[in-house]
Parts: structure tokens; C-alpha cells; sequence
DNA sequence: TGGATGTATATGCAATTTGCACATATACTG
DNA sequence: CAGTATATGTGCAAATTGCATATACATCCA
């Protein structure tokens, strides 16, 4: 996994989605188009994460080995699901990153604030 | 400016960067070298920030109108520095950031809250 | 005298990420 | 049978990022 250097609060915006499905998925398995929708709770409105992307996330999560998947055939109807499981590792991936994110909010907080200051 | 669809608080994490550094300059003025050391305030290391980087934002911002800058050659030794400074149009950019960030931040605390109990 | 280190700004290029458009398939509604 | 909703993807161009490199001045110190 390669570190990349360049973050906002440990991470890249990129790796943000993967955060959001990651804690929706550490909650009960779900499948992409439903994942899109519940990301909605975290702040990541639809019009704001395209469809492509969060296709490719999921797949770059399983290729991590943070989720697995698995097809779901239709129980009556609709087309098939691909649904997702977290695994540990994907658990302890979540677990760092908000041991991280904890540790970096005061910075946020201090920018709020600092800034505040200084535009008045 | 483009919009720019894939977010985390509201803004890419290159434009984290960018807002560190309006929020430096909202200050006072400074120059590149000086503003990668002055961004460990809000928790950017310069192992994390990358200089080439560092200074494509700057003229980025410029290009944006965000900021302007101006030679400034040594008074006694040293090389010259490129001087920038916050324009009304920075300040401006600044502000709509910050109060941005503010309404997404609870989003941030929801995702932690959610996922520490689901992770017990 | 010259090599290492620190200050200061910048570019070139490959790799990765992202935006946007498109492709596919099932099922329901009017 | 056209339109909408569900569901998963790919292709390609554009933008961003990582990494290496280039330049230039100054100081330290051996």
C-alpha cells in the first residue's frame, strides 16, 4: 500500500469515500448502488460522488483486502447485487484512520479559529 | 474556479493546502519557504508537504487571484524571495472555506461516534 | 579552496486520481 | 413501448500528485 504524502487530515479526499464505506459496511454488508445512498449520513450527497468512483473505491477496497464481495442473485427480482463484507483487517484500517483523524481535528479547529481572528 | 465534485469537508485535499496557506497569509505576508515551515502550525510536516508542490499552489492561488506576489531581492544577503500577499478575493475564498468546513465538521464527529461503537 | 549544508524557487515527466460520458441489464409504471 | 428506477460497470481525457532534478546564493569549517 503506498503512503502518499499528501493529506488533509491523514488522508487524501479520495481516501475519504473509502472511510465513508468502510464505517457504513463496519455497521452490516451492503452493495454499491445502496452504499451511495447511505453515504448521504456522512455528509457525501449523491450529486457529489460520481457513480464511476465509488465502483472503482469498492473494487480498490477488495483489491486492499479491506472487503470482500460476493454476487447476490436476485430473490424475486431486480438485477444482481455485488455485495460487500469488511473484513479485520478492514475493521483495523477504520480503527487508524480515526485514531489519526482524532489526533489531526484540533489542527481544523485551530485554522477555524485562527482564521476568524484574523478576518475580522 | 472549477467545481470540483469528489470532496472531503468540503474541499480536495490539494485545496487543503491551499487554504492553510491563504490562512498564513491572512496573517501577514510571507514567502514559499517560509510558508511550508509555517504550515507545521496546522499539522502539515514538511515530510508531508512536498516543496515542488508547495510552490504550484502558490502560483495557482496567484493565477485565482486568490493572492499576488512581488520579488523581493535581499537587503544584505540571501537569494530573492517571492513575496505574496492576500488579496480581498483571498479573504473572501477564505471565509466561504471556513464557514464550508464548519457545517460539514459534525459529519467528521458523526462518522467517528458511529464507527467506535460499531467497532467495540 | 572546496565540499557540505541551509535557504530559496522552480521544472519535467511518469503515475495516479478524477470528471464526464457512455454501455449494459432488469423491472415497474403509465 | 417509452420513461424511470435499480444496479454495475468501462473508456478516455484532464487534472493532480510524487519524485527527481536544476539553479543560485551564503555560510560553515576543515
Amino acid at each position: 500500500m503506498k503512503r502518499c504524502k499528501y493529506r488533509i487530515l491523514g488522508f487524501k479526499s479520495g481516501e475519504f469515500i473509502e472511510v465513508v464505506f468502510l464505517a457504513l459496511l463496519a455497521r452490516e454488508p451492503s452493495y454499491g448502488y445502496k452504499l451511495i445512498e447511505k453515504a448521504r449520513e456522512y455528509g457525501i450527497s449523491s450529486e457529489f460522488l460520481e457513480r464511476g468512483i465509488a465502483y472503482r473505491i469498492l473494487r480498490k477496497l477488495e483489491a486492499m483486502g479491506l472487503v470482500r464481495s460476493k454476487w447476490k442473485m436476485p430473490e424475486e427480482n431486480g438485477p444482481p447485487k455485488r455485495v460487500y463484507t469488511i473484513t479485520p483487517m478492514g475493521k483495523e484500517a477504520l480503527k487508524e484512520w480515526i485514531n489519526q483523524v482524532k489526533s489531526q481535528i484540533k489542527y481544523l479547529n485551530h485554522l477555524i479559529e485562527t482564521s476568524e481572528e484574523n478576518l475580522k
